[in-house]
RNA sequence: GGGAGCUUAGCUCAGCUGGUUCAGAGCAUCUGCCUUACAAGCAGAGGGUCACUGGUUCGAACCCAGUAGCUCCCA
């Protein structure tokens, strides 16, 4: 059968992975072996594949299929997260799409639609995984909001509420005026900002204005929002500040509603800002709020929750707050009561889902006590910072470090449908209870009040935040905390390897860590892996408004899910930003292409009888074999290392290496036969061998190939599918084969190339060697790479010759033709001046008594090496001019 | 404002506890080749004052201090 040019991964790919899935070995149940557990970061359901789970999910599957192939029980755990504020924007807007507001429909008819929407979108993302390779154990795919996981929220909810982790509290929290909900801090993105700095006065009261004996003046303080002035009730200075001291106690009024405030003074206040009055609003900014607390102020809170100015504001009611911003500011301009206004940057909170200007608001919620949280187990902290959990890289620990000793409680409920409803129930009094259900609610009041009936309670309308059901994940997904039967759990739990984005490290891997101590007191994996994020050329994020995100299917129609993995895999260590090229994949296109090649060449060669070849092709296969045996198992072990440092970029570039460099370019060249001759049997089995092994170490990569050609190679009938093949291991031994005598082929053809000559061309050589014997074993070999007819060994120097150093020995090749003498002796006293400089530089310090008594003996022992080598090659190149 | 990290070839990055036959890899570039496995290829070659300035040391890309620039995290 012909067998095409070019490797076409298309049909290949959907074969395989079929044929995987069919055979259910990505399945995982517990065994007597070893386990080996990854969970996936579980993408939300509203998510389609983008180029940041190419690389994630490429690295999952890197580490479990080796996993799988080193003889461990390996599962992957796949799953989706409900997403809980995506989500239902999503489904809010499909609804605004055909005329319906949420506001209009009941909870439970909004829930329909959600589901509806989930179970026709959710699953999309997963599939597009199938279509990178992902060995994930499908059987068990999970959904964050499914019945088991749900009731495992609810469980821990209690639990910890009842353990006093929980409170519900009123507190300044932030506000997405699009989402309208709260948010945690996590969810609060920081950004640059110019605003307008407004100078603002705020006129006495004619109280004070006697009180100073003045006719007119104020206070003018400065402000990047003075649509909230509505809500103020104090202007505050420093007590030390000369200019304001014996102001404090007077009044001013507020301008637009004349409403009058006291001035006060707190030590909060930073003199040199602005004019060194504060505006105090209790209701919308966290200092204010404390300050208001602290002198037991009023807090008004001035807008609504959309964002737009609230009745009781007593002005500009019903304007969207940066309309306000702009009216107002232009009203008072009118009124004379700004003094000027400044350009200046700030920083500014923005919802991380809707990218809102987050409002600071005064709201009672749910809180996880962090600080409480912490000092019963400190384990979260500690087990980091003493790597038992590794986090890879190391320098993400400081990171970690710094937001635990800094952590704030936990803002865990959110003001909307889709997601865990909060497992608390109220009376009509307003009293309420945690309980697992209704009923469990109902009995716990009767404990008080035996007359109350289930139509007295209602509960909380308030959902839990998305990541109160992620933390739980890698527990919840092996049924942890369910009754009975724990049989996964204590077998897969805890997992080994987390692979997600540094982005997440708050949101999703701190907690995990949490949880898992808290719920389990055993820590939820081993390793961290934390990726790089993904950006273009010119370090930008990978966006879809700027529209510099390629489409990983596309990618993968184009260059195959292997090529596209090698790509993406190639130039990202782990903690460092990938920046995308479309040719890195095209680098990976070409590697399969050249795989295949290679696959080709072979499966084209007539086999014979070993009695058929001549000794002298077994002798020089039988080398190649052994020298290939070397520099497999010397990548091999490399390949590992690479691993165990979690270095996989390196691991691949080391395959890359093997297979293109020692595989193709030299064991290959060494063992092809002449054309239309035959290889010998054995000489073909060794090769086979030596590629099924090289597929072995590369299927974790790139796995569709490998199993096509390791499949090839048995004709079909292989002992086992590649997938299920024994990885190659390290530290095996082998014998060292000394190559030195392969330098000649690349002096050769360096020569060629430099003099313009064509490789048909033969030439002989002479080699002025003590170790005869460790070319002679080479000569036939050579003699095929580098086109030479023959060898001969410390004879006399012919006249007319190119010269090369092979180590110490000398090199030459009789060439009749033209030498530009002049040339070629330049080209051996420039060697020689180099050489002398190098040695100068080793004369002096071995000359440098300092530096023999201090430096370590073997660092001299070295320095001495090479003096004697630099000497020997320089006494050669003399010799020779 | 606080903290962490980075700066090595045109690009992306390796360089472990300081020891110049280790300044390296891949890609890109250049030269010559359509040599019956692969032009998605083959054979070669050229690129770096290791950000800057000082210091420690017999010896610094590596350790220390300062300067400049960049990135990230937190407020």
């Amino acid at each position: 059968m012909e067998l095409d040019k070019h490797y076409n991964p298309q049909a290949v790919e959907s074969k395989w992975y079929k044929y995987w899935m069919d055979n259910g070995f990505f399945n995982s149940v517990p065994d007597e072996r070893e386990p080996y557990t990854i969970v996936i970061p579980p993408p939300n359901i509203t998510g389609i594949l983008h180029m940041g789970h190419m690389l994630n999910n490429t690295i999952q599957d890197v580490l479990i299929r080796k996993a799988r192939m080193e003889g461990k029980n390996a599962c992957w755990v796949p799953g989706t997260d409900h997403a809980s504020i995506a989500t239902e924007a999503k489904v809010v807007k499909k609804l605004a799409e055909q005329g319906v507001k949420k506001t209009d429909i009941t909870r439970d008819e909004f829930l329909g639609h959600a589901w509806e929407w989930k179970n026709k979108y959710g699953g999309i993302i997963l599939e597009q995984l199938q279509k990178l390779g992902a060995s994930c154990d499908w059987n068990r795919t999970r959904f964050t909001m499914e019945e088991e996981l749900s009731n495992a929220v609810t469980e821990v909810f209690v639990k910890m509420f009842r353990d006093g982790l929980i409170y519900r509290g009123t507190k300044m929290v932030n506000w997405d005026p699009a989402g309208k909900t709260t948010l945690s801090d996590e969810e609060v993105i920081f950004k640059e900002n110019n605003s307008q700095l407004y100078f603002v006065t705020y006129p006495f009261t004619e109280e004070t204005l006697k009180a100073l004996g003045l006719s007119e003046g104020g206070l003018t303080v400065a402000t990047t929002r003075p649509e909230t002035i509505m809500g103020d009730v104090a202007i505050c200075v420093h007590p030390e500040d000369e200019r304001y001291k014996h102001l404090v106690g007077k009044t001013v009024m507020v301008p637009v509603i004349n409403r009058v405030i006291p001035v006060i003074a707190d030590d909060y206040i930073d003199i040199e800002f602005g004019t060194g009055c504060l505006k105090v609003t209790p209701a919308h900014d966290e200092n204010d709020y404390r300050i208001g607390e602290k002198h037991q102020l009023e807090a008004i809170d001035v807008l609504t929750e959309d964002g737009k100015i609230h009745e009781r504001a007593g002005a500009y009611v019903g304007l969207d707050r940066f309309a306000c911003r702009k009216q107002i500011a232009k009203d008072l301009e009118e009124q004379g009561l700004i003094l000027k206004t400044e350009q200046i940057k700030n920083t500014v909170g923005h919802s991380e889902r809707t990218d809102a200007v987050i409002e600071k608001r005064i709201s009672t919620q749910w809180f996880v006590d962090m600080k409480e949280f912490m000092s019963r187990y400190p384990k979260v902290l500690s087990s980091v910072m003493d790597d038992e959990i590794k986090f890879h890289p190391p320098k993400f620990k400081n990171v970690y470090r710094h937001w635990m000793e800094n952590i704030k409680d936990w803002n865990i409920s959110r003001q909307l449908w889709w997601g865990h409803r909060i497992p608390a129930w109220y009376n009509k009094e307003g009293d309420f209870v945690v309980a697992k259900n209704q009923d469990e609610a109902l009995e716990m009041f009767r404990l008080k009040q035996p007359n109350t009936v289930a139509e007295d309670l209602h509960q909380d309308e308030d959902v839990l935040d998305t990541w109160y059901s992620s933390w739980l994940w890698p527990i919840s997904v092996f049924d942890g905390f369910k009754e009975g039967d724990k049989k996964d759990y204590n077998y897969y739990y805890p997992t080994n390897d987390l692979v997600t984005g540094p982005d997440i490290i708050f949101f999703w891997v701190a907690r995990m860590i949490m949880a898992g101590y808290a719920f389990n007191g055993e820590k939820p994996f081993s390793n961290v892996y934390f990726t790089g994020i993904i950006r273009d050329k010119q370090r930008r994020k990978m966006s879809k408004s700027l529209g510099n995100s390629p489409d990983p299917l596309d990618l993968i129609a184009q260059y195959g899910a292997d090529g596209v993995r090698m790509g993406i895999l190639l130039s990202s260590p782990a903690g460092n930003d990938i920046l995308y090229d479309e040719s890195q994949v095209e680098q990976g296109r070409n590697f399969c292409n050249k795989i295949w090649n290679a696959y080709r060449l072979l499966a084209g060669w007539q086999v014979v009888a070993d009695q058929e070849v001549s000794e002298e092709i077994k002798a020089g296969d039988q080398l190649a074999n052994q020298w290939f045996a070397m520099k497999f198992q010397m990548a091999t072990d490399e390949i590992h290392a690479g691993f165990t440092e979690y270095k996989l970029s390196e691991s691949l570039m080391g395959i890359y290496k093997l297979i293109w460099d020692d595989f193709c370019s030299g064991y290959l060249e060494m063992v092809k036969p002449a054309f239309g001759s035959p290889i010998s049997e054995s000489t073909l089995s060794a090769v086979k061998n030596h590629f099924e092994n090289i597929l072995r170490l590369l299927h974790p990569f790139m796995p569709f190939i490998s199993e096509e050609l390791h499949q090839a190679i048995f004709e079909g009938k292989p002992e086992k599918p590649m997938i299920l093949c024994e990885y190659p291991k390290a530290g095996l031994p082998y014998t060292v084969i000394n190559d030195q005598a392969l330098q000649i082929v690349s002096e050769l053809r360096n020569m060629r190339n430099a003099k313009g000559l064509s490789p048909k061309q033969a030439f002989s050589v002479l080699v002025q060697t003590p170790n005869e014997a460790s070319y002679k074993v080479w000569e036939y070999t050579i003699a095929k790479l580098a086109n030479v007819d023959g060898f001969s060994y410390n004879t006399q120097k012919p006249e007319k010759c190119l010269s090369a150093l092979i180590g110490t020995d000398e090199l030459f090749v009789p060439f009749a033709e033209e030498i530009d003498e002049a040339a070629e002796k330049k080209k051996i006293e420039e060697e020689i001046i180099y050489l002398q400089g190098f040695l100068k530089s080793v004369d002096a310090k071995l000359s440098n008594e300092k530096f023999v008594a201090n430096a370590k003996p073997e660092v001299i022992e070295k320095e001495r090496q090479k003096k004697a080598d630099a000497e020997e090659k320089i006494k050669k190149l003399m010799s020779g001019n």
